[in-house]
Formats: structure tokens, sequence, C-alpha cells
DNA sequence: GCGCTTTACTAAAGCGCATTAATGAGAAGC
DNA sequence: GCTTCTCATTAATGCGCTTTAGTAAAGCGC
């Protein structure tokens, strides 16, 4: 059933309307700077416009002036809340500089990232945003090479693509700082794997912060553990089971939920929080941290704040300006609740 | 600096490098039918389109076809992991359908709603999507009758657009049902704000199960709680206060967040879950339902699932027919863990 | 060889807009 | 009264594509 449309009201029938040129439409509309429009005559187009229920068409608008005000965001899942973060900080941006985002979840399948890439381009974004949900490097598909593009919260290995990642080793210093600074001076590190980029430059930091209090770092208080509440609490009662003073009085864990394992492992042995260990966690994930009892002190990653800087990035390389930092660090902000 | 843009290969391009007109190389990638290319020629365009690195441009295609291939979708607050799941199912119906979806959080300001909103229908959008965080009653911009719209997780009082909603009295009845399954005769329901219709749906299954079961639903075993852990933990206190056999030996939670607390109350007392008390929650939120000890026994909101069948309903109306449903509800489905 | 159909293809119009070059009207200058 | 200039406005072109209305050539039956 071809449900006769009924012709969507164009440029011409408002100048029509109004009676001037389409093209004297199209200077009010743009606010045409060199083309000077009297008063009475835009406010007569503007009534056109209005009794009409005229709405620009963003498509042809697009093909005539050869902008698409569109930039791609491509996502690994979007149903993690930190994905959503890194969305809102962007849309956010994009909006306010009149350009929209495309988004598309990969789902971590090659073929399906290929294909969102391929749809991207055929809407000729202006740039492409490549985030994903922890902090690693990735090889991103050929084809974005066709536009500028930023990473967000990866790196490429060859370090040719800019990026914004969150800044692990201050994160760490911070967390260990916070301890320190709370006297504590054994302090348990549950690490997560050691390889990845969180791992290696938490412990950079934690490391930093020990010496700088003037303590040698004891690598038997940095156990790795799963990134998961078993992980945490595994790891927390090896270090909770030393002996004496061997034993840490404060834990810094990797992520939150890995906290939450710890925060077991700590009651089961009858011990309190903060009083007799104290707690930091990472990631800031709301529902445990703001929920677990007492409240988890830790650090959150900046994801908000990555989307947003991605999209300014993406704007200066757009205008065609260099960036002045190929690869922007963001901090991990403190979060101070009541577990220290 | 204008960097002089390299200027895109077009159809035309390809075209003469193929050496036909433009409009079979448009038939081929169409797939006209009525067109009869022979394999050769069509093998000659798709090497052209290869060799010039071809890309087709959408918004011209769209220009030209009258056909954006846009859905829109307006959900609340884009960070809730509940939005992140309709988007999700929604994306993946969208792209399945070869339809793009244009994402835009409302952040629950009218005045972003309606810029959304604009530059949705500037878009010229087949359809909209309106989804909320939570089941409820929402009062739809006038401007989104220019087009199909469906509402998700939400409806209007005036009951004039589609909506695919949650069977909340379903999930009541499920719930409550689990429990009396177990033996449970006396099952405290810690409800929502009475008002909401999460909170009438539930307590209405909840009663009919009760009497399917032949008891008479006794009021004074449901109360509501603010929707908190705080809450949940005062209410469930509140129940587990009673004395003998006046005590409850089930809870069904209007959430998790609410279950959480009440697990804390049951904790107190030195009673186990689920061997004194059996507990249900609802909304199946991960980090809490299944790092909860025991873990617990929930109901999820359909939320991907509301997202597909939207993007379907919306599909129905953009090809003109009609809905068979105006009123789409959804199961709840119970998640079995260990809390009953 | 004739008319007819089928096959393989194309010219041209136009989608709704931005943009360039141009134009007519009036004011200013002499 | 004439030119020159500014102001307000517009005709016309084209962005890259789809789609309609064709056409030239080949195939077929008789």
């Amino acid at each position: 059933m071809a449900t006769n449309k009924p012709r969507r009201v164009t440029m011409k029938d408002v100048a029509r309307h109004a009676g001037v040129s389409q093209t004297t439409v199209s200077f009010v509309l743009n606010g045409r700077p060199g083309a000077t429009i009297p008063d009475e005559t835009r406010q007569r187009i503007l009534a056109a416009i209005d009794e009409l229920g005229y709405r620009p068409n963003a498509g042809a608008r697009a093909l005539a002036a050869k902008r698409s005000d569109w930039y791609g965001l491509i996502t690994e899942i979007v149903t993690a809340p930190f994905a959503a973060d890194v969305i809102k900080g962007a849309q956010n941006r994009a909006w306010r500089d009149r350009k929209f985002l495309l988004i598309a979840a990969s789902e971590s399948d090659p073929a399906q990232e290929a294909a969102a890439l391929d749809q991207m381009l055929e809407h000729r974004v202006e740039g492409l945003l490549y985030a994903t949900t922890w902090h690693r490097a990735v090889t991103v598909p050929k084809a974005a090479r066709e536009v500028p593009t930023v990473l967000v919260n990866c790196y490429d290995e060859e370090g040719e693509l800019p990026c914004v990642v969150p800044d692990e080793v201050t994160g760490g210093y911070c967390a260990t700082r916070r301890l320190l600074d709370a006297g504590h001076t054994r302090i348990g590190f549950i690490n997560l794997d050691p390889v990845i980029p969180a791992a290696i430059g938490r412990r950079e930091g934690y490391e930093r912060a020990l010496r700088e209090a003037g303590i040698t770092p004891d690598p038997s208080l940095v156990i790795p553990g799963y990134a998961t509440a078993d992980g945490g609490y595994t790891a927390a009662c090896e270090l909770l089971d030393r002996t004496g003073a061997d034993r840490p009085t404060a834990l810094f864990c990797g992520n939150d939920r890995m906290a939450m394992g710890a925060y077991d492992a700590i009651k089961e042995r009858g011990l309190r929080i903060p009083h007799d260990v104290a707690v930091v966690g990472f990631d800031n994930q709301e529902l445990i941290a703001a929920y677990l009892r007492p409240k988890l002190t830790t650090l959150a990653l900046p994801f908000e704040a990555m989307g947003t800087t991605g999209v300014d990035m993406l704007a200066a390389l757009a205008a065609g300006q260099p960036l002045d930092t190929h690869r922007v660090t963001l901090d991990c902000p403190l979060l101070e609740r009541s577990s220290v």
C-alpha cells in the first residue's frame, strides 16, 4: 500500500509563500554573512516557515554543502555502563557543536565492526571515535584511515592514531597516596592482570607513592587476581592471612568488584572497615561502591571526559588543525566515601 | 586552512571506469529487479568499484530515493543500564533491516528533548522510538506526531500512540508463584511507590497468585518503600519484626536494590536466606543480583526485547501496515539464582 | 525479409538544498 | 543628468544519487 506521502514542505514552498526566492530563504536560514537582508523580509520568511511547518532536510543540506555534520562513534558494547558514559560525553559535546553522533556497537565482532564502519563512511562522517570498554591496545580497521580518527580508552601499537586514555599511573598514585595519608604503611595491592596497561600503570603509581613516602615497595604485597568478586576475595584472603606486622592494614583493589570480594574476606575475619583494614577500589561502579557497607572509596575512570575530549580532538582534526597532544591522558578522580 | 579535499569517488567515476552509464552502476548496486544485467558487465562494474574504492553516498541516496533509512530513538538517559539494553535491542533489529538508529538522550530536559526531536525530523527519520527508564505515562512532544511513533516502556495517557511495555501483572504473578511453589504462604511484598504502574500491576499479580493458591491476600503484608537499599531495609525490618506466625517467610521486593537492603535486615536478625526467609527481587541488576550472597533470584525487565519489538512495530507502521496490537506487553523472565 | 519481443543499456529529470554570479533599484557623487 | 556604488534579491548550477522513459541491437517465428 503506497500510502501516498503528503510531500514535505520544501524551501521552495516557503519562498513562494513569502514572495521571495529560494535563495533568500536559504540566506535567512543560514545567516549568510555578506548577504544583507532587511528585517522586514526576514520576518516575512520566518513567518512563512512557521505557518507551513517547514523543516530543513538535513540530508539535502549535507549534499549541497558537502558537510555531513556527522561524527561516528564505534564502541565495543553499548550495554556496558562505561560505554554509556563515553556516549554521553561525546553526545553532549557533539550536539554543542551542532554535530550528530552516529553510534554503533561492534559487539566485539569484527564483521559487525566492519559493517558499522562502512555504514559510517557511507554517511560521510567527518570523523571517527573508536572506544573500548577497557584500556588496551587495539587494531583499528584500515578503512578508518579514510577519515580523522581518535581512539578513546585505547591506543594502537604503532602510535599512529591520536588517543585519549586514563592516566593509570596517577590513578595508582592517588589511591596509594590516599592510604598513606591515612597513616597506612603496609598497603596490599590486589592488581588486575599484570600485562594490561591499567595494571602496569597503576603499579608504577603505587610504587612511586610508596617511595615518595620513604617506603620501599614490598613485591609480596602486590598480587594479581581475577577481575571478579571471587578473584578479589581470594587475593584478599591471601594477604589478610599473613601474620602480625606482615599483614597489610590497607588494600588497594584493581576494581570495585574485587573490592567487593575483599570486603567479604575482611568481614569474615572479624576485621572492621576502615578501622582495621582500609580499602580503595577502582572504577566507581555506582551499584557497588555506593551500596557496599561501608561505602567504598574508589577512583573513577574518566569515561565521560574521554568522550568529550575525544570529540574535541576530532573537531580540531576535522578542521585541519594539528593536535598539540597526540596522546591525551585524563585524571581518574578519587571519590571519597567511607572505606578509608 | 582549506585542506583541499580530494573529492570523493562518485558513481559517475565508477561508470566511466567500467565503460557503462551511471544508471547501470546504480542498477547493479541496488539489484534492480526487472533490469537484466549480464554477469560480465556486473563483474566489470564491481571491479571498478573495488579499484576506485567507491563508497555510495548515503545522503545522496536518501535524497534521491526519498527514504532516509533512519529511525530515531529518544531515551531519557543514555547512562542508565536500562537504556543501554533498549538501545542494544533496537540497534540490532534496525541494522538487520538495514535501517540506522539516530540516538539521542533527552536527559530529562524538555528543551533538549525538543531539540533532539527537531534534529531527528530534519534527518527525516521514518519512525520514532520514545523510551523511558521506568514504566510510566508520558507526554510526548507534539512534533512526534509528524512521523510514526512507538512508545517503549511508557504510554501516553490518551492511549493514542502504540506502545510496548513490560507485563507487570504477570511479573508480580510469577514472582509470587515462585515463592508459593517453594512452600511459602505468608509472603511479604515490599512494593514500589504505589501509584506507579509497576507497583499497581505487580500487586495485582501478587494477589491473583495468592488467591489462585487459596490464600486471601493480607494487606498488612504489603508495604511500600523507597526504591533504595535503605528503603528496602526499613520495610524489611517492619515485616520481619512481627512475631510468630505473623512474620512472613518470604519477601518479594520491588527492585534489586531494595532486596539488597532486605538482605541486610534478614542477616542482622540472624536469619538465613533462603532457609528462614526467601527473597525475590526485580530488575535483574547484574551487579547486585549476581554478587549478593546468596545470589538473588529476580525478575528481569525485558528492555532489550522492548527495543527489538519497538523497531518491529515501527517497521510495520512505516510500511503502512496496521498494528495488530496497539499495546504490546512483554513478559518479565524469572532468573533463578539462590535466594528461594 | 518482416514484425515482434526480449535483452542490455542509457539520457535525462529531479530529490532539496547551498552557492555563485549576476541583476535591478535606488542612493550618492559630480 | 549621468555614472558609480551599495543594497536586496534572484536565476541558475550542481551536490551524488534514483528512477522513468525510453532506444538500439539481437533473437525469433514464419
